[in-house]
DNA sequence: CGTACATGTAAAGCTAGCTTGACTTCGCGT
DNA sequence: ACGCGAAGTCAAGCTAGCTTTACATGTACG
């Protein structure tokens, strides 16, 4: 088993959001600080919920922060424009 | 604890898509069928792993097939009208 | 120098997400 | 009536996500 399939932009828009540190971070969306480092880290992907937190969070989509390798390459053919 | 803050559109998708099945589905994002008989009842949320290949195998975003009912409240003011 | 804050690592424990497998019920075609 | 495919339920087991606690490092400031 890899890391994860999922890359993600969190220490990026912390820096882009008055340089928030992971503990303010870790407590605006309800977690503890060693699970956004993890994160950040790339060490597992959160759960929706999370997921679904810090996007809130930041005002953005979960689409925006997080990143989403496909590994198995399911019957979709690419799409234009976006 | 309450099932999960999170609700699908999975089976309204399913119908949209020619009615496909819960197995053709399951097999499409790559888990069993229990799985998405789970996540459609509302039993247990997702990883954010499944809900990315379920949303791509939708052919739509993850906020499209997911919704977040947020128990905490959000930290910003956030209201878009929708 | 000391101490305060931000980041990172490690380890042990609990629970949610997912799996396998077996069995039930409903609707449809023969 | 019988068989079949789709949907659902139950139960046991494994693993990924998250928690708590504790300790290490770097950087800034009195």
């Amino acid at each position: 088993m890899a890391k994860t399939e999922i890359k993600n932009k969190i220490r990026r828009l912390r820096f882009d959001n008055d340089e928030m540190t992971q503990q303010a971070l870790a407590t605006g969306v309800g977690v503890t600080r060693q699970t956004i480092i993890a994160i950040e880290a790339g060490k597992y992907a959160p759960s929706l919920a999370l997921a679904f937190r810090i996007a809130r969070f930041f005002r953005t989509q979960v689409e925006d922060v997080f990143e989403y390798g496909d590994p198995t390459g399911p019957s979709q053919d690419d799409q234009a424009g976006q």
